[in-house]
DNA sequence: CTTAACCTTCCAGCCGCCTGTAAGGTCAAG
DNA sequence: CTTGACCTTACAGGCGGCTGGAAGGTTAAG
């Protein structure tokens, strides 16, 4: 049985029920089918189309951006030459942040591997953190926010 | 002469005075020295900063990881064992949307090769654009913000 | 000496994206 | 047949990140 109620999808997801009905609301979700009781009826295809919604979100695009490729991708007339343009140039943008990614990569990485040069040149009493000490505990705590790296949904527990 | 003015500062990176003074407001830009007058007066290593602040964002950091990781970068004492470990979590974090994105690239990809086919299977006079003929025109301006992808500071004219 | 382009502070408001809450209906277990 | 977990709608509120506007000071050009 195929059809799942928004629970199911929820969980399935990692989207709440809330963000769900949100997201029909704003089209990015077509309207389920209904059972009965007026339950939303959800089908494979969903979790697929909420998947490559987390996707794109987590790239950087909008939910607007997401409705428009979504609806690019359902037509199926052949785009005219004006959207194929916008896909090439999309393609051009990704790639640019691929470059940019891969140089911030480089950069963490180089702050990762002075960071542990500098712990390691030290005492071994010395090792106290010169973060912690000075009063930015608070900061610490905001920085284990980056876990999440803007996996949505959560970081409103942030300022909790 | 190193010494430039907000409006001039905003010109070299692209970010609005407003979001410049926003951003010092928040703790993201240090405050500047100033002039006489009380102008703010911001050298070269403001463009610097900025320009970080822009790829960091453009990869989807919040401000507040943003200045985080500013907030390391200045720290001359050696990061505590800690935060060495929430820097190698971030580059394993980094990797990951690394590859979700080349995949993604990789779908666009073949979207747009697809549509390509399609458009040149077509006869002659029977190009004219499914998207753009059957009233989702507005979307088609919508479309057109994708050239942006995401650069900030310019979002805001879309719904203009 | 005026005009226009800059700069200042302060505060309100907006957009995107949810999220909480109220008020209620449904369904399976005990 | 009640309890509790689930579902429904509708609408308000919140947070991140700006953005606009008022009210005024400064500077360079004509």
């Amino acid at each position: 049985m195929p059809k799942m109620k928004i629970g199911e999808l929820a969980q399935r997801t990692g989207f709440s029920t809330k963000t769900i009905r949100y997201y029909e609301q704003v089209g990015l979700l077509a309207a389920p089918a209904r059972s009965d009781s007026g339950y939303r009826l959800y089908g494979p295809e969903d979790v697929e189309r909420l998947e490559f919604v987390d996707k794109a979100k987590r790239l950087g695009f909008s939910l607007d951006d997401i409705r428009d490729v979504l609806l690019l991708h359902e037509q199926q007339e052949a785009p005219c030459v004006h959207v194929l343009a916008l896909l090439e140039q999309k393609l051009k943008q990704v790639d640019g942040v691929l470059k940019d990614l891969r140089s911030f990569r480089r950069g963490l990485a180089e702050l990762h591997d002075e960071a542990t040069q500098r712990l390691e040149q030290m005492p071994e009493g010395a090792r106290v953190c010169g973060i912690i000490e000075q009063g930015v505990h608070a900061k610490g705590e905001a920085a284990l926010a980056w876990l999440e790296f803007r996996r949505p949904g959560k970081r409103a527990q942030r300022r909790a």
